[in-house]
DNA sequence: AACGATTTGTTCGTATGTATC
DNA sequence: TGATACATACGAACAAATCGT
């Protein structure tokens, strides 16, 4: 009796929907049916609906109807596979991710940038601030719905010893480290891994295509990769919709 | 134009805020003032304020006024260390946590169940559904402000070969892992991580005191450890509001 | 292609309740 | 206790999107 009205829509709409009797997909009766069902205003009813848009359980469509959002199935995202195996490298890593649920992955070829670096990545990086930075930022998708974002920076020190193909714009399926590995002997050691949950940028959520209902994020991996002798090799950020993605990591010791 | 007037608002409140003229903490123009500043009606600016609520940029407080909301403090959780020297546990990792920003961490005694392992937690642990697990509940708190919720899970086989201490309801600082290493030769292997982020349930968002304004989640970790043999150790899910934390986790292989 | 019916979106007005100082 | 500020609720009108005829 002490919620207020539309709570009390709302919440007995969110024990259909939880109970089953409306399932994913479902239209939900309209503003005009609710207003019967529970006698309350047009205003109030919709104050309910929006309590259960604002928690994502449905959504409106505008001339057609309210109806329980689609359950995504969540994607198994393995970031990284046991220590002593190697840090999984880009393409390689990401057809294992794929493989587990028999989806099709694409890559779109890197956009390369050279540009300096700013507080972060320098620090990242163990570069000064300003110093000349590369960045391989890809688009990832499976069965051709977009499913994360990923930038590289690299110092440029690779490159002026000799690591051209760094700043071409072209896939290596092999895989960068692979590439600098055998051409160049700068072997990968230590990783480390942050994880930040963040609301969008407008371009995140346009290349998602998020909704503009304000309960969306963003999952950000930052991996800092290091060379053998300690030196930072590069940054990775990797950017998920946070409504697609499971992500298993392993590591640790291992007694194979 | 083409934008309606209470998004025109929001927006141009955002900008206030984003640019600094509306700094953390402070208090936004009240709806009656607000109404004679964009002229426009009280519920068309209360509108633009549910927008800016919804999109975590503001909060509203009955009897005093609107605010912008303060930017908390991300925390820096370690959620792993180097391989090789060993899964963090309990106790030891969370104090390392929290000695990087010399905050105090404090732990409650844990809640010990004895239950039957639903799917999940029996498909982690290798057991049959519905087999006894032990669970080991515990509230974790940084500063007095609660900050992570953390459950592990046993198969009842460690109490049933002696380990009696898994079942008492006393906090063990030098660790769970320890005692079972030391006193029963039960040692640690591989770790497994999934990371999900999900709408908190009504417990959660009681006890990290989140605002009811849909737009909040938390993140859980859930370590599945094996021992050296590869049997399943252990499942610990940790729960965190994820306006709180950033998580490092550093791994791989080490030059030491 | 045009139209009407349906459904959600926006905006206003108004009244009353509740929380805080 | 009164003043201020946000919360809830109702009614009304028109706009915009969608769909079927």
């Amino acid at each position: 009796m002490a919620d207020p009205r539309y709570r009390q829509i709302a919440e007995a709409l969110r024990r259909q929907i939880e109970g089953g009797e409306l399932r994913h997909g479902d239209q939900i009766p309209t503003e005009l049916e609710l207003r019967e069902i529970y006698d309350a205003s047009r205003n109030t009813v919709r104050d309910a609906v929006k309590w259960l848009i604002a928690r994502g359980l449905v959504e409106t469509r505008p001339g057609q109807g309210t109806f329980v959002v689609e359950k995504i199935d969540p994607f198994l995202t393995v970031v990284e596979s046991v220590a002593g195996f190697g840090a999984g490298e880009g393409t390689a890593s990401y057809a294992s991710e794929v493989a587990a649920h028999r989806r099709k992955a694409t890559v779109s070829d890197p956009r390369i940038e050279v540009h300096q670096a700013d507080t972060y990545v320098a620090g990242e990086l163990g570069l000064e601030e300003g110093a000349l930075v590369i960045s391989r930022a890809q688009r990832r998708y499976i069965d051709g719905t977009p499913w994360s974002l990923q930038t590289s920076y690299y110092s440029m020190r690779y490159v002026e010893a000799g690591a051209r193909r760094l700043i071409e714009a072209v896939d290596m399926p092999s895989g960068v480290l692979n590439y600098l590995a055998e051409d160049f002997g700068i072997e990968q050691g230590t990783w480390r891994d942050r994880i930040v949950v963040r609301p969008p940028d407008g371009g995140e959520a346009f290349f998602f295509k998020l909704p503009d209902n304000g309960r969306i994020a963003v999952l950000e991996i930052h991996r800092t990769l290091f060379e053998k002798s300690g030196i930072p090799l590069r940054l990775t950020i990797t950017t998920y919709p946070v409504d697609r993605n499971e992500f298993v990591m392993t590591g640790g010791e291992t007694s194979l």
